[in-house]
DNA sequence: CGAATTTGACCAGCGC
DNA sequence: GCGCTGGTCAAATTCG
């Protein structure tokens, strides 16, 4: 008898937690909805004015110069490959295709293709399916046309993308780490080292080894003004699926990029106010501090640094966890999409993983400590951070992945999910208020990193 | 002995 | 055209 009670007690608590959470929930997915109309309208004003401009000045080659902002380059780079807005689709699947080709000529022709049924190819490459689908089905297709070209083909391909006025795209980790490499998850094989010009650290490259002929490359060099600055930069798409180990740090990056691109530098344009790239930064404003796009020829780099201050590291890490709703696969509705470039590191099954009010960072952490490593340089130094951290660990160790994921115990485990989440490592957004970031969040980021020192 | 790394050579792009 | 630089290759070497 007294069990029934204590079950009934139980069930009764529990039952409050999840309908608090419930309410939270829809109020974000309320939020969120509209911030979504709020981008849609932004977006449909800042086509027709694209549109007038176009029609207005009619010049074919507008961006001759690399070095723009990043407006600019969406702009050129979109152009480049086809003539002008006159052929965007739609101003939100605009907005995505001129993400896309930004970072990735091949799958922003497929998202041309969908969109407007045009088949350009992209200015003449071959154009795999890509990201046109979900998660990992995108990422696979996309790495097909690289598959057909094997080791020494891939100088054919890459000759190939040479001579696309957009090239691959790179994403960059700036990261405090002792280690000769951050481990994040991919086996990689040495191919090369060679002195840049003005630092005295040699820079290593890697080319992916997971599978025959994934084309996915990464240089890692220290900083020259800080050498314990480890700074790693990853090119072309993987072949392959990925650990989950590789998932963590790429959905670190797509999130963060996604973040970016549609952020700081657009922010800086009056003209695109009311873009998401504003809202976005309105949301994150450290987010410029830490994340800086690069156009200048000839590879567009992403620049993730996660060696500035704990406070903003912090902050980045809450962003990183927040946009999952903004990657096409996970929210198709969003107006612009992940970067092709970073898709590569996307889970392989989006839908599956994107388990509502899970924190990514316990999940990725408690399976793979060491991604998180470079993460947790960069915070370690934070003494609130660490304590949330040691907090998070605690609860973890307590109760379980899994038991966190419950509802149970409302807020502070509520957002671990030590489970499949991984795949994603992206938290539903409806968890992942600006407002509601609870230590907890923190704490369960942390967490990932912790393992990893 | 096979796999991984090292390292000098080669090639292509770019600026002057 | 030339030199510089980044990126890659492949033979030699090292490692497990």
């Amino acid at each position: 008898m007294l069990a029934h009670v204590l079950i009934y007690i139980y069930v009764k608590m529990t039952w409050t937690a999840v309908e608090a959470e419930l309410r939270r929930v829809v109020e974000e997915n309320r939020r969120l909805n509209g911030m979504l109309d709020e981008l849609t309208r932004s977006y449909n004003a800042l086509y027709h004015q694209l549109l007038q401009v176009t029609q207005q000045q009619q010049h074919p080659h507008r961006h001759p110069d690399h070095h723009l902002t990043m407006n600019s380059n969406r702009s050129s780079l979109t152009q480049t490959h086809r003539t002008t807005a006159a052929l965007l689709p739609t101003p939100s699947s605009a907005t995505a295709t001129a993400t896309q080709q930004f970072l990735e000529p091949h799958a922003s022709s497929t998202a041309q293709q969908q969109t407007a049924g045009n088949d350009e190819a992209g200015g003449g490459e071959e154009s795999p399916p890509a990201l046109s689908s979900a998660g990992g089905q995108g990422r696979m297709g996309m790495a097909q046309d690289e598959m057909k070209a094997p080791a020494r083909e891939n100088n054919g391909e890459q000759a190939a993308a040479d001579q696309l006025p957009c090239r691959k795209p790179r994403v960059s980790v700036r990261a405090r780490s002792e280690a000769p490499m951050i481990s994040d998850g991919c086996q990689w094989r040495k191919y090369g080292q060679k002195m840049a010009k003005g630092n005295p650290c040699p820079r290593a490259y890697y080319r992916c080894t997971m599978a025959i002929g994934c084309p996915v490359r990464k240089q890692v060099q220290r900083c020259a003004e800080d050498k314990t600055v480890l700074i790693t930069t990853y090119e072309g798409n993987h072949n392959h699926q990925l650990p989950p180990a590789a998932t963590t740090m790429a959905n670190t990056t797509s999130a963060a990029a996604t973040m970016l691109l549609s952020g700081p530098a657009t922010s800086r344009d009056g003209a695109m106010l009311g873009h998401p790239a504003a809202m976005f930064h309105q949301s994150f404003p450290y987010a410029s501090t830490m994340a800086t796009l690069s156009a200048s020829a000839p590879f567009p780099t992403i620049t993730l640094d996660l060696t500035q201050t704990p406070a903003g590291a912090a902050g980045l890490l809450h962003a990183l966890h927040r946009p999952p709703a903004i990657h096409p696969a996970a929210s198709p509705a969003m107006p612009f999409a992940v970067p092709p470039q970073l898709a590569m590191y996307l889970p392989q099954k989006a839908a599956p993983a994107m388990v509502p009010t899970a924190t990514a960072g316990l999940g990725l952490g408690a399976r793979h400590p060491s991604v998180m490593e470079t993460m947790t340089a960069a915070l370690a130094a934070d003494p609130n951070f660490t304590t949330a951290l040691a907090a998070a660990i605690s609860s973890v160790v307590a109760g379980g992945a899994h038991q966190a994921l419950s509802t149970s115990t409302p807020r502070g485990s509520g957002s671990g999910d030590a489970g499949d989440n991984n795949g994603n490592g992206n938290p539903a957004p409806a968890s992942a208020a600006p407002t509601s970031r609870s230590p907890p969040r923190l704490a369960t980021q942390s967490c990932s990193t912790t393992s990893t020192t």
